[in-house]
DNA sequence: TTTATATGCGCATATTTATGCAGGTTTAGC
DNA sequence: GCTAAACCTGCATAAATATGCGCATATAAA
């Protein structure tokens, strides 16, 4: 029963602002935020957005990797040359010459769940992802560190 | 029945460690680590030790914030000028003229538990501990986040 | 369109994490 | 050394989080 497409990117969008104000205590809490908003979901939901969206749990609650931590793509996006992809769950990247081992382990390290795996050559790097939205979404993810690096 | 009180220093030491190496998925499983280099501990030790390390948790497990996130005191280290204890739970911080409130603020932000409260004057901070323990180790945090700032 | 496949989600529940409490140890004060 | 207070820990359990399953909808294929 998947709510309209849009409805889940509006859910988690409405969470990463959320999350902005300050950091949620528990996913419960979440759930009244939402409910509040006018959205309808449950912990469960919240629990895989949470994942989704790489949030850490901290002494203080949930937050959002702020830059500067959890996005090490960040610091390699400066090696980023060209992002294509192939088929449904492909997603090709070119670096610099010699950098795709660099990058490679950033993305792994990035720990993006929508990634499946992937490998590195010299200067191209393949990408699996579970699915066609996992390889839009991981588009837009290496766009926003992009933006941040 | 605490144990010797180096045992539980030694203990945290050695979680800092493990989670060098890579991040631990569960905290049974950092017991069993612990257990294999002949630490004795239960998850409920193990529960308070991350919480006071200050660990996170991230969509691949428990890890301790790296340099670059986590320190916003790090940030402000260059503001300090000097810090004193006064009694077993006190700790007067003074700082450079004005900037009392910004160290303030880091230093609520970081989370770190044994810290009950503190208030910021122009260019003092007086800063609650839990205890005596409390305030060494807030000492050893402050000396730590300091060296990377 | 009709049919087949994939995906999102809630429910119920398993798993994991946090904590009140009691007991035992160390520390501080005499 | 003795006593009192503070502390650490494990146990048991409460609280919170993650997930298998099944259905309903969306998407792709024919």
């Amino acid at each position: 029963m998947p709510n309209s497409p849009e409805i889940q990117s509006d859910r988690r969008q409405a969470i990463r602002q959320i999350l902005e104000l300050g950091p949620a205590g528990t996913q419960l809490s979440l759930v009244d935020a939402l409910t509040s908003q006018g959205f309808v979901a449950t912990q469960s939901s919240v629990s895989r957005d949470l994942k989704e969206l790489g949030a850490i749990k901290t002494a203080q609650g949930y937050e959002l990797p702020g830059p500067g931590k959890g996005d090490e793509v960040a610091e390699v996006s400066g090696l980023l040359r060209e992002i294509e992809t192939a088929g449904p769950n492909l997603v090709v990247i070119k670096t610099a010459i010699g950098a795709a081992q660099r990058v490679a382990l950033a993305l792994d390290r990035s720990g993006w769940p929508e990634m499946v795996g992937n490998v590195g050559g010299d200067d191209t790097i393949l990408v699996a992802t579970r699915n066609a939205a996992g390889q839009r979404n991981l588009l837009a993810k290496i766009d926003r560190a992009s933006a941040r690096g």
